[in-house]
RNA sequence: GGGCGAUUAGCUCAGUUGGUUAGAGCGCAUGCUUGACAUGCAUGAGGUCACUGGUUCGAGUCCAGUAUCGCCCACCA
């Protein structure tokens, strides 16, 4: 349903051909560098965008659109510069997130992680998977995503998998990856482990209980009446206690250091220690320790090498303590312990207490420190070669200030647990023989034999646990590209360019690229990281699902486009900083692309009937311009240069309101309305309207190319429409970004002065009430440089200004002699509007608007002869500063010597 | 307990290395069926740039401090 060249439906409906233009880039095969149409030239630098794969969880909400668009459009702008660059989109697979979801779904159905069993929840979820998939590219699509589909990767596929191995195998060999015994994060929602990062400590009101343990008596072995009180949040893991520590210059309990206290129920008895992490002001001053559920504890029990017995199983219920809570739920189990001291008269006292709980980022569920033996990557030499990539600028984080906040990460970073004990996910490829003996190889049939002792293949067990799913994604930017073989992908793309992403997942993802990037390949994987606000609703909440407050993209590109959705999420948006979303920037956007449309109709439609409509695209004919034409044109080479600098800077916000502001308030308020007049000017020979068409035609044809990356569908379709250069290609997508251009500065002076007579002359009207659509005669004078350009634009300024007839004066004495009326001073212009008839009320406001305009000009005329006068700035400044204020301070006094005249008042 | 950000028009936000009169969108007011566009046009009202002090010829912008809000990091039971 391609139109011909020259015809715009009527209405702007994105609707009707945002999916057939992308269908024809994709058809075109533009998007892969190397793809049939696209235009790449191989000598220059390539350009690579790291794109977070979003998870197959669900589908896609407002912040991916705005990643997709920001990522998307410094592609589009890289690729119209000619440069070779890659856009691979992908999936993650989310193991924790997949997994949580799945067993809602699953929970719904009466089944179960347990009853489905390890193969079969397996496939359950790649059905899952493979629907979600569908689903979130098609969304990424009708945003606009330039992405390279055929390389689309999943970060469990088997080019991943081989990364994960093969990564996994190097850290091993070079001892960066090690299994050990030590304190982990346990989820028992979850049942599993998680990162330090996966737990957020959430403040909440707890108990604080005070406890008694009584001190055993040296001698006879037996509990004392006298006791030692400790103060705890947590009662029931007291069954897990091996010492009670004190401080060191604690003197209430210097005596009893290196006494005996008998814990309850599991009668064992464990030493008083002193330590200097006891606070003394705290509680009691006496702390119970348990080294295999507390971080503290843990620390201290490594110290005092005290036994580090476990009394919490994997759901969190009490176990192996011999006593009658074992199998009970751990906070049932503190509620029998509490009511059994009490009985015993051991409980001395309670309070309400403000503490922070860590809880899983996922199920939020309290999380359990606990002792396992697991995989871990041993992270203090990884994380200083990527602060020596910051520190050293080879890889730059925006906006700046986040480099602080990465500094202080990478130099505290603690070893990095990568055990999960989940299903979803790369199976660590670890193999363990009956000794315990450790044997980790990148095959996926496994090791031949143990490392250590030989025993054979057979006879080793698989660890059963997968991988933590960011341990996948950091190898991301390398193992798309074919990592670890040898591609050509990655002689070409790697390292990339740009990451963007949101700072939300700065530690989680951008951290363990950058060391997994370098410690693989040598090299940082990007040079620099644009990090993204948030997209917040309109009250700055969070968007999530459980507040209901998700907006779904494809909504509102089913309402407005996907072009006005995209340009609303950059407008006004800086990097770094959150923003409020609400419909008034997309209806907004809207109707700048609504306007974008009109105008392109308007010029197809003005074309000269002396020009073919099938004429090739030419540049306008030099001698033949005029000064609105010559504005035109040098204001869209003033856009050009403005943009290149914002998009150098990743100013995307500021790419915006320069586009709109240039095409809506220049080009379409003054550009079409000028050439409307020299279009229909029958005086004129057919050479010079030609010439205004083809000035529309050109900076209509540099603007769509300028707002491609941010509005692709509009763009592509509108130039469609227009006249095309021979060498154009055949899409606006590969077509050539606009090269800088001259300004023409007496132009931009001469118009700059038509537009602000032809303000001050609607304003004056305005004022004085006067009959809009009435011509009223105009009298104008000018400066004399200016009086024949002006004169060149006198059909202009009528129909503008509603003013016939209209006649230009000399001097001010002569435009005084000549008219009376509405007084008009506009800078370096001066005019009388005839209002006729004795008009009162228009005489009055008139006077008004005057007296007006005089107040705010001698005010300010005042501060600049004070300014002036002030020796210290006329020597200090600089000469330009000073010069201009001179020239400011004169203009201003002609001013207010104007107004002063007008109003009848001498000077 | 550290660190960071925000505070600019009624609302949502821009404001590039300090330099004429601080901008936009929405909203508001007034008036327009102007042969591209009412998703529009024209005109206008609206701001002690949170506060205090400092540096400077000059500060929304730089420095110090204060207040309010928000975020990140942190093992006080």
């Amino acid at each position: 349903m391609t139109e011909p060249t020259g015809t715009l439906a009527k209405a702007y409906a994105p609707a009707e051909f945002e999916h057939e233009i992308y269908e024809r880039w994709v058809a075109a095969d533009v998007f892969a560098p190397d793809g049939a149409g696209s235009r790449a030239d191989w000598s220059k630098p390539s350009f690579t965008i790291i794109q977070p794969p979003p998870n197959v969880t669900g589908s896609l909400h407002l912040g991916h659109a705005q990643r997709t668009t920001v990522e998307d459009l410094m592609i589009r702008h890289a690729r119209m510069t000619g440069r070779p660059t890659l856009f691979l989109p992908g999936l993650d697979h989310a193991s924790i997130a997949a997994q949580f979801v799945l067993d809602k779904i699953l929970a719904g159905e009466g089944e179960s992680r347990a009853s489905l069993g390890r193969e079969r929840y397996l496939e359950r979820m790649r059905g899952f998977v493979e629907d979600t998939r569908t689903v979130i590219l098609s969304q990424q699509r009708r945003v606009g995503g330039s992405c390279d589909w055929g390389r689309l990767r999943f970060t469990m596929d088997e080019v991943s998998s081989k990364a994960v191995r093969e990564a996994f195998v190097r850290l091993y060999r070079k001892d960066l990856a090690y299994r050990a015994e030590a304190l982990v994060n346990w989820c028992p929602g979850c049942r599993t482990s998680v990162s330090d990062l996966e737990v957020i400590p959430t403040p909440e009101t707890g108990m604080i209980w005070r406890i008694r343990y009584h001190l055993v008596d040296e001698v006879t072995g037996n509990p004392e009446a006298a006791s030692l009180t400790v103060a705890t949040t947590r009662p029931e893991t007291l069954l897990g206690d091996t010492a009670v520590a004190v401080h060191p210059d604690d003197r209430r309990y210097a005596a009893l250091i290196g006494r005996r206290v008998r814990i309850p129920f599991v009668d064992r008895d464990v030493p008083v220690i002193s330590d200097p992490v006891v606070d003394p002001a705290f509680g009691t001053g006496a702390v119970k320790i348990t080294p295999a559920h507390d971080h503290d504890d843990h620390e201290t029990g490594k110290r005092h090498n005290l036994a580090m017995p476990t009394v919490l199983d994997d759901a969190a219920h009490i176990a192996s303590t011999g006593t009658r809570y074992d199998g009970m739920e751990r906070y049932t189990a503190r509620s029998a312990i509490l009511e059994d001291l009490a009985a015993r008269g051991d409980l001395e006292g309670e309070q309400a207490h403000e503490m922070v709980i860590g809880r899983c980022q996922r199920s939020s569920d309290a999380v359990e420190p606990r002792l396992k033996t697991q995989w871990f990557v041993r992270t203090a030499p990884l994380a200083a070669a990527a602060l020596e990539a910051t520190r050293s600028g080879r890889t730059t984080v925006l906006p700046e200030r986040f480099e602080k906040v990465w500094e202080h990460w990478m130099t505290t970073i603690r070893d990095w647990n990568v055990s999960r004990q989940l299903w979803w996910g790369h199976r660590i490829p670890a193999w363990y023989c009956a000794d315990g003996h450790a044997t980790v190889s990148a095959e996926v049939a496994g090791p031949d034999a143990c490392e250590a002792c030989g025993a054979p293949a057979a006879k080793l067990t698989r660890d059963p646990d997968i991988f933590d799913t960011w341990f996948s994604s950091g190898l991301w930017p390398f193992s798309t590209l074919g990592w670890p073989d040898a591609t050509a992908d990655m002689a070409r793309f790697y390292p990339g360019a740009v990451m963007e992403t949101g700072y939300d997942i700065i530690f989680f993802w951008v951290a363990r690229m950058m060391m997994l990037g370098i410690e693989m390949m040598g090299d940082a994987p990007f040079h620099t990281v644009y990090l993204s606000g948030l997209i917040r609703d309109p009250y700055g909440q969070k968007m999530s699902k459980t507040k209901g407050n998700v907006v779904d993209p494809l909504g509102i590109i089913d309402e407005h486009g996907a072009d006005a959705l995209r340009f609303g999420l950059v407008h006004g948006a800086t990097p770094g900083n959150d923003q409020k979303f609400g419909t008034a920037k997309v209806e907004n956007a809207r109707n700048f692309a609504n306007k974008l449309w009109n105008a392109t109709r308007f010029v197809l439609g003005a074309r000269p009937v002396s020009i073919p409509a099938d004429a090739p695209r030419r540049a306008p004919d030099p001698a033949r311009l005029g000064p609105a034409e010559r504005w035109v044109r040098s204001r869209a080479a003033a856009t050009v240069s403005a943009v290149d600098r914002v998009m150098a800077d990743y100013a995307f916000g500021e790419v915006t309101r320069l586009l709109y502001d240039a095409i809506w308030s220049e080009y379409c308020d003054w550009g079409i309305e000028l050439a409307k007049v020299r279009l229909a000017d029958g005086s004129l020979e057919d050479a010079d309207r030609e010439a205004t068409w083809w000035t529309l035609v050109e900076t209509l044809d540099t603007y769509l190319r300028l707002l491609h990356p941010l509005m692709p569908f509009i763009t592509e379709r509108l130039w469609e429409a227009l006249p095309h250069a021979a060498d154009d290609p055949e899409l606006l997508i590969v077509a050539a970004w606009p090269a800088a251009r001259e300004r023409d500065e007496a132009a931009e002076t001469e118009v700059g002065t038509l537009v602000e007579l032809v303000r001050a002359v609607r304003n004056a009207r305005a004022d004085a009430r006067l009959e809009p659509a009435a011509w009223l005669p105009l009298d104008v004078f000018v400066e004399p440089g200016l009086a024949a350009s002006l004169e060149s634009l006198r059909p202009a300024v009528e129909r503008l200004a509603r003013a016939k007839p209209l006649h230009w004066h000399d001097t001010r004495e002569a435009l005084h002699a000549a008219a009376s009326g509405l007084a008009v001073i506009a800078g370096a212009a001066e005019a009388i509007v005839s209002t006729g008839a004795a008009n009162p009320a228009a005489v009055q406001a008139d006077r008004l608007r005057l007296e007006r305009e005089l107040a705010a000009a001698e005010h300010l005329w005042e501060a600049a002869l004070a300014r002036l006068a002030d020796e210290a700035f006329t020597s200090k400044a600089p000469p330009a500063i000073v010069e201009g204020a001179r020239a400011r301070g004169a203009e201003l006094a002609g001013q207010v010597a104007r107004l002063r005249e007008r109003l009848g008042r001498g000077t």
